[in-house]
DNA sequence: TTGTAAGCGTTATCAC
DNA sequence: GTGATAACGCTTACAA
């Protein structure tokens, strides 16, 4: 508070200081603004009240095509742009959104921003960013914040919040909440997923066409909601087919190449070692295929490798990545579409999966002719 | 408009239904706040006035221990959060900066971003964000929009604007605004870009080391400020080293990874083709090793490659890429502070370097004993 | 068709 | 120390 404090006295100073600038000082050049125009003094210069003039400028009831012209005439000139704040305050609606993820400068969360600031801009809403950094506790503390300023809609990526802490914060319906990636269950006006079950199929699927039955798992963290689908789906998918792994062929791990690369030294280290890895991310794949590289076991030859998630620059690895694709910016703008649709008119919530596709490479054994 | 219109009716109609709701429901069943609490609610509850309520909360002038307990007694019991809103409209300060990137999914500014939101939340400031997709109008109606919101700085890597367009919209020093990446030269607070002069000669330096005499460059976009310093500084460190490049081995291109390969193609078709290419992004530098793949020529024996820009999965790629590495975090983060002091206080126009090192790898001919 | 006035939720000035 | 009261800049009944 101390810091609020003292740069308001800065600001109060500075602006208790214009009074004697406009009274005494010369009048000015000519249309020169001294101060950011208000509507009032629009109203002014067209000569009719400031309810006249909000109405002129909002397109609302009836009124004279004249005094209409004329007020937009004085709005051009004087370079008027409404203050949102006041609006907001009067109106109770501020046209923004708040966007939580666990980490912006993840490829993912940034494109699915991406995406999602273009639907949301279109349909006339700004957004205002909060990283939560991977911490429960921040958050709450994002979340919190932007009710306080009282955003129309949320659109979050849990990093594996408790319903009831969510619903504590947020407040039940209040505000609409859209999930993506990262699911809180039972709770929001709707999610959107990536199709987890069926990308893990493919892959699976794949594995074995190629013969493997000792399959591995780099599962990734389990407090988001994706990794524990992805691991749910591999046992299902196994199951379907017959296998069910050793538990020791399946890691739980963070997200990073170095928790990758660490889970993967384990598996390699194995005495039976699984002679395929799934990972469930590009990252954790990357983080494998520098385990093997220290430890000199060749893909595919010695162990075939196949990834969730198709990074830009996955053709241009040794070996190229075989893995599930999908458009991480659909995901961003589908939840756009779905929070802009809850904000305008109560909604029943709405589950999408956004579908994936398997991009075959050499990672996993195949031979692709030349690409490109 | 019409859209505002209809929203605006929904929630007035809403918001009429809550007198009958208070004043006929039954009472609540207990400190269940129905409505969200208001100044006024705590400082009823507290039997004070608004305004002792607010300077309890605030830690302003001369109050009673008592009183101040009581009020922060009421407060906490309603759960009050304090309306930035009408805060800001009463203040004139928001809190809140605004951020303005050519594009948020490309792994520079989203990095650049987390940096920068880091410092801004510490510092008790909000990011809005707008992307302006690589488009000069969509950075002025970005910026537009964000002072339309009183946003108490900027934060802008600029897509090549115009200083006097840039002007025009901000008006000269009222929102402070600082530029990183993509600067906007004579004007703004302050600017913090790479040290581009220093990790282009890092490079070419490290090329002549290996006997090239014949370097091209994949210069990238010359309307932002960083393609053009790039270009600039890449002919000055030939110069220096007593060598002119024929100016069919300057490849000026957009910064996307086919954009790269298309120069790349043209510069290996060339009658006497460059010996080593220097590419003034990692995005141009994987387009040129997809061009080399598809050309069958191999890099490093036939042609050396570096690049300004060391991608995280730098070490993965076949051959592993030499490169300036930076830590785009860090150029956020520091825009972040310098724009924090700047709100603070007026302050002079500073420039920051950020600084840049070579990491040698393969792709340039070396033999780095094997890495990790 | 237009104006008057109330109010959104705060903070700040000035009396008491 | 504390309480009225007037802004901040806008929208919107309600009156004229």
């Amino acid at each position: 508070m101390t810091l609020q404090e003292r740069v308001w006295q800065r600001r109060n100073r500075l602006r208790n200081r214009f009074p004697s600038l406009v009274a005494s000082e010369a009048p000015a050049p000519a249309a020169a603004p001294r101060r950011k125009a208000t509507l009032a003094d629009v109203a002014e210069r067209a000569g009719v009240s400031t309810s006249t003039a909000s109405r002129a400028l909002n397109g609302h009831g009836g009124l004279a095509a004249a005094t209409r012209a004329a007020v937009q005439d004085a709005a051009a000139k004087l370079n008027f742009q409404p203050s949102a704040l006041a609006r907001s305050l009067r109106t109770q609606q501020t046209f923004t959104v708040g966007f939580v993820v666990p980490d912006v400068s993840s490829p993912f969360y940034a494109a699915a921003l991406k995406g999602a600031q273009g639907r949301l801009e279109q349909a006339g809403y700004r957004v205002m960013l909060m990283d939560a950094n991977l911490d429960v506790d921040r958050e709450l503390a994002a979340l919190e914040t932007l009710l306080s300023h009282q955003v129309d809609g949320l659109l979050v990526a849990s990093t594996g919040m408790p319903r009831s802490v969510f619903d504590g914060a947020v407040g039940t319906g209040a505000t609409p909440a859209i999930f993506f990636d990262g699911v809180v269950e039972g709770t929001g006006q709707g999610a959107v997923t990536l199709d987890d079950e069926g990308g893990i199929s493919l892959l699976v699927d794949h594995l074995v066409e190629h013969g493997h039955e000792r399959i591995a798992l780099l599962a990734g963290s389990q407090r988001e909601s994706a990794g524990a689908a992805r691991l749910r789906a591999f046992h299902a998918a196994m199951l379907d087919r017959g296998m069910s792994p050793a538990d020791r062929y399946v890691k739980v791990c963070a997200w990073e190449i170095a928790d990758g690369r660490r889970a993967g030294l384990e598996l390699l280290a194995d005495a039976e070692p699984a002679t395929a890895v799934l990972a469930s991310s590009a990252e954790l794949a990357l983080g494998f295929m520098s385990a093997a590289a220290v430890r000199g076991v060749r893909v595919p030859d010695e162990v075939a490798l196949v990834a969730f998630d198709d990074p830009y620059f996955g053709d241009l690895l040794e070996p190229s990545l075989t893995a599930v694709a999908y458009d991480p910016r659909q995901v961003g703008a589908t939840a756009a579409d779905l929070l802009v649709e809850a904000m305008r008119s109560e909604t029943e919530v709405r589950e999408v999966r956004i579908p994936v596709t398997l991009v075959r490479r050499r990672s996993c054994g195949c031979q692709p002719e030349a690409s490109r």
